[in-house]
Order: structure tokens, then C-alpha cells, then sequence
DNA sequence: ATCATGCGTGTAATCGATTCCACGGCGTCG
DNA sequence: CGACGCCGTGGAATCGATTACACGCATGAT
């Protein structure tokens, strides 16, 4: 593979003067620019951004950790977050947490090895050690989706607590007064904040929130199935289960389903996070929608004004309830509004 | 960030000797060594992986190239990547094609800036003459899903021959004879290959395949639901719609519902692909699964073969027919086999 | 005529690692 | 007792770029 003295060789110049022209520094005389260009045609010269990121301490390349890939909200946040750094000039690097601290912590370290130039994270966790280190290291680092109390970086986020309020006060309407609720982990903020949004709707109905209503889950599948389970097994079981997270409310269906019962009118379902299959579910889901594009723009730039020294900014937009069928309210099969 | 010479200094050794320390050369002395680590503690020492690179000419690093990750196909793909290759001391940097060429273009190019290993490609396109330059210039290549005949690289993928012979003659055996499928661009393998094996298998049994009942798609929902809306605006509309991938389906099932049509009683559905949603959808879609996570690891497996001057192998494994109610097959609802 | 100015260019240092080569010291063998 | 070899170590070159500095030459001002 050419390098840079292979140009300047053809080119009949020194390796100074095709940087120079490569990264279009004003003093090049133009009959040494078109040899260059002649020459980096010729050879299709490419410069080597290795080389480059040593001398110059930048790999304009950002690190995105996310909690769990196989989730649609992050597959779709890790899309828009690659597409706003494309436009901004950054290649993204994606690390899979898979919900699993340690091989956060893993990816973390493989991307600081590779000094990527700021770090956007979604912390599977409470907070490792790592994480506080790397933030008071200094490496430019952005919160997205759930962050850690006590760590002083910007986060962005959607808020929910207008959307979750929404959501009860829907069920309300609907007659329903035994809501449970199917939390993500504790140590996220995601998993805390929904729960305490919920709460707080419920408080303000003059509705009970029992703790044999409120389910663990860790945003897995799996744990909304057991989690579901649990409740139906209850010698009174809720009228209405709502999902933190849109693969735990798979599970719930799953083990509603298994109990033969049917969705909304033996159970009333709802889901955080909304996705295109939603639509497609039998029956089609009633979920808590995120401005996942925003989110991810948001998070970028965020990040990159970090990284080029302007003063980035914490940014929390609102989430919006869909209503579909599965919580009873909308009788027919309308179009989805997404 | 310290480096290795503040290791060599704290440690009282030169830079080489820490350099050995690191990669575990054997000449170096016991008192030495412990010196060397206890520096790289105090330090907090990590070595500079661009540094690292640049002098060694390797990255162990895999680029991975695919045409949406937002199809869930493709997303669980490059999950079990990531995870084969980590397990064999790389990392994966992702890009996204969105089915575009100029995309798949842009990803491949910054890939290669990076100089990373090896290239792990599903192509979104017939073959552009930059991924034939690639593969020429000696860079190690693997194919994985779809591939680009010419350029003789090792392909990694499932055959679905049999699987679509087993859905045609599973349809022809519930009394179905008008049968249409949605195909993917002509200029991927994976959209002819499917269509061909349709054919054929329609062939064998005796029907025809009109023009009219084979639909241009580009495996993303809206072509999925502009073909059906095509099939169904026919004076004899067919009784079963095929979609070549997961994605086009849900459109033709968008499309369907739109008609007011009921699935399977007044046309049935089948998809190429599996994924968790069809089991949850309305009705539950009969599919052809691939093995994806043995696909995965084949794929990364051959393409550390070709790095490390091993001779890879192309591998074909057989995909299967998962039949579910969407097909008008099962009367009852079962649970998922996956 | 002289000197400052500035432009285009090349030389060389540098980034942080790896690795070839040489050197000093010690043990072994003839 | 001298020569040889081996072991542990450091010096220095190297990977491919960027960039500070210096130099030569032309131009314009004084």
C-alpha cells in the first residue's frame, strides 16, 4: 500500500509538500498541487489514518456503548448516532454491553486503548469504577439514554413522566385500578425513574401501588415472562401490565398468551419504548413513544462540542403515548401515527 | 495519558524492556519484569493501540459491512460477529449500508483508511468497483449472507433451496396454487437465489409463476407493501404472498390489513428470515430461518483463516422451514420452536 | 544598492510503540 | 587460562504521517 514518500517520490516533492496539499494548507504553489494530485491519483494513494491519529492525537472517531443491540430502541439509537457523526466528519465504533457490566467495562477499555475521541455511553449499570475514572480522566464522554448519578457529564435523554401520567390516567379512564408494572434493574436510572414516574400517576389517582404489582425485569424478554407470570399466579391478579422496556413487554405477552388469556380483555398491556413491530403485534401494543432521532443528534453534537471545546449541554426532550389496542382504549385497528 | 517511556522511567528500565515485558518475551529478568508491572500499576499504564498498530502493520480489528442494521437479521448477525470475533482477540467496527451503495462505499473506504485486518461483507449491491479493488489489493475479504459472483473471496451462507422447496410444497399441500413472491434487488444474490429456488420449486410441482405474481422489492417494508398493494389490485389477486425478507413482509402484511383482508383466511403469508417478532405478530408468521449465529462465527472463523495465513472455507448451511399460522398450516397456537 | 518581507519548499523532530543489533558480564568447555 | 556462547539489557531505527523551523529566492521599500 502507497504511503506518503511513495507520492512524494512520484510527485517529485517531499513528503512536507504532499501533506500539505492533502490537508490544503494555503502555501503550495498550484504546479506542486497538481503533481501531487497527479501523482495520489496515480498510485491511489491513500493516507493512513493510523499514522495520521498517532502524530496528531485525534482519531475523529467516537465510542457508543450500548446496553443491548438486539433491542430496537438502541439498534435504532446506535443508527441515527452513526448518522449524525458521519455529517459532523466521525466514524462511530459500537460496543455491545449485552446488559452485562463486565463486558461494558471490556468495550470501555478497548476504545480508550484506542484513544477514540470522546465517548457517548448508555451505563448498563450503577457505575463502575472504570466509568468514573474515564469521566474524571478527562476523555470527552456524553450519557445517553440512562446515565449515573454522580458522574459530571452532560446526559440526554427523554423525559417520560408526562407520558407515563398519561398513560394511567388512559387506564383510568378505562375503568382499570390494579396496575402492576414490570421495573427494569435498579441500578439504571431507566429502570428507577419509569417506576417512580408510575408511582407518582398512580398517587395522584388514588390508586395503590402494591409491591407484589411492581415486577423485577432486567430488560430482558425472559424477565417480563417471569416477572408476568408472578403476577397471574396473584390471587388477584392486575387488569393492566406495563412493561419498562419493549423486550420485557414481549415476554408479558408471551406469558399471557401461555395462560390463554387475551389482550386487553382478559389484560390490559403497555409497553416503554415503541417499535415498528408494535403495529404488528396481536394486538397491536399501546406504548410510550421516544424522539429517538433527537436523542441521538442530540447526544452527537453534544458530544462533539465537547471534544472541540464548546460548552456542550444537557438536553431532555419528552416522550408521547401512543394509545393502541392492547390497553382497550382504541377499539379499532387504527393506522399507526409513527 | 502516560506512555511507555514514563512506564520505563518509573520502572528504572529502558522502554524496550518494558516493551518486552508487555508481550511477554522471554529474556527478560525476574527482578525486571516485577519492576516493569509495578510501574505499569502505579501508572495506570495502557499501551497506545494506534502506536501499536502503526509499527506492527496489524489493528485486530474486522470491519463489518451490512446492508441495515435495522433488520433484525442483520442485527443478530453482527451480534454473534462481535462475539466470535472478541473471543478470538478482535474487535468489530460496524457500517451500516442502509442498502445504499454510495454508503456501503463510504464504510468500506474509511475501513480500509483504518487499516483494519480483514472485511466481513454482506453487499447491498451487484459489486462496486471499489469492493473489487479491495479484494484484488489483497485485503482479507469474506462474504457473509450475500456475495458478489467474479470476485473469488470465501462466502459464508445458508441455502435456502430446500427450506423454500418445503414452504411450496407445504402451501401446494393446503390446496394453494396461485402463489406470488415478493423478491429483493436482482442485484443481490440473496434476492435472485431466493426467487430461483421459488421458481424452481413451483416448477416441480406443476405451477406457474406468472410475471405478475413476482413483486419488486428492495427488502424494506414500503416495497413490501407497494408489491402486495399490486398483487391485490389484480383481477385474480394470488392466495399466497412470499416476502424474500423479514421486513418486506411486515409491509405486506401492512398492506393486507389495509385491504381488510384477514391472514391466513383470505391470503396467506409466508417471509424469508426468522425473528422473535413473527411469533408475537397477528397472525404468527411462518418462516425460513436462518442459522445465524453459526453463520457468524463460520464467517469470522474463515476470515481469521485468511489473516493469519491459514486457508479459509467457504461454508453453505441449510437454512429451514418454521411453520407458524400465517400460512394457514397450524390451526392452533403454538409455541415457538426457536 | 541594501535590506526586510514573504512565499514555497525541504529537513528534521515528533507521536508511542516494536524489534534488530550490539554490548557487557558471566558461565562453560577445551 | 583463554575463547566462545548465552542472557539480559539499552540504543537506535522504524512505521507513516504532521508541522516547526530554516533556507533560498524574488519582490518591494527605502
Amino acid at each position: 500500500m502507497a504511503s506518503i514518500k511513495d507520492v512524494a517520490a512520484e510527485a517529485g516533492v517531499s513528503a512536507a509538500t504532499v501533506s500539505r496539499v492533502l490537508n490544503s494548507h494555503p502555501s503550495v504553489s498550484e504546479e506542486a498541487r497538481t503533481r501531487v494530485l497527479a501523482a495520489v491519483e496515480a498510485l491511489g494513494y491513500r493516507p493512513n489514518a493510523v499514522a495520521r491519529s498517532l502524530r496528531t492525537a485525534q482519531t475523529r472517531t467516537l465510542g457508543l456503548v450500548i446496553s443491548d443491540v438486539l433491542n430496537p430502541y438502541f439498534t435504532e439509537l446506535a443508527r441515527f448516532v452513526e448518522e449524525e457523526a458521519r455529517a459532523l466528519g466521525y466514524s462511530v465504533i459500537i460496543g455491545n454491553a449485552d446488559e452485562r457490566p463486565d463486558l461494558q467495562d471490556h468495550h470501555i477499555r478497548t476504545l480508550i486503548d484506542r484513544r477514540i475521541d470522546g465517548l457517548l455511553v448508555s451505563p448498563a449499570d450503577g457505575g463502575s469504577p472504570l466509568m468514573r475514572d474515564v469521566a474524571l480522566s478527562g476523555t470527552p464522554m456524553v450519557f445517553v439514554d440512562r446515565w449515573i448519578p454522580g458522574i459530571d457529564v452532560p446526559v440526554v435523554r427523554a423525559d417520560g413522566t408526562g407520558a407515563v401520567k398519561d398513560l394511567v390516567a388512559h387506564l383510568h379512564g378505562l375503568g382499570h385500578r390494579r396496575l402492576a408494572i414490570i421495573a427494569g434493574p435498579a441500578a439504571t436510572t431507566t429502570g428507577n425513574e419509569r417506576v417512580e414516574a408510575f408511582r407518582a400517576a398512580m398517587r395522584e389517582l388514588g390508586l395503590a401501588l402494591p409491591d407484589a404489582y411492581i415486577g423485577q425485569g432486567d430488560f430482558q424478554a425472559a424477565s417480563g415472562r417471569r416477572a408476568t407470570e408472578r403476577f397471574l399466579a396473584l390471587a388477584e391478579p392486575p387488569e393492566v401490565v406495563f412493561a419498562a422496556d419493549n423486550l420485557m413487554a414481549l415476554g408479558a405477552l408471551d406469558a399471557i398468551r401461555a395462560h390463554g388469556l387475551r389482550v386487553p380483555d382478559d389484560i390490559a398491556l403497555a409497553a416503554f419504548d415503541d417499535i415498528p413491530w408494535f403495529v404488528h403485534t396481536d394486538p397491536p401494543i399501546t406504548a410510550i413513544a421516544q424522539p429517538t432521532a433527537d436523542l441521538a443528534r442530540a447526544a452527537v453534537r453534544a458530544l462533539a462540542d465537547l471534544i472541540e471545546g464548546r460548552t456542550p449541554q444537557s438536553v431532555t426532550l419528552p416522550a408521547r403515548l401512543v394509545v393502541r389496542r392492547s390497553s382497550g382504549g382504541a377499539a379499532t385497528n387504527q393506522r399507526s401515527d409513527r
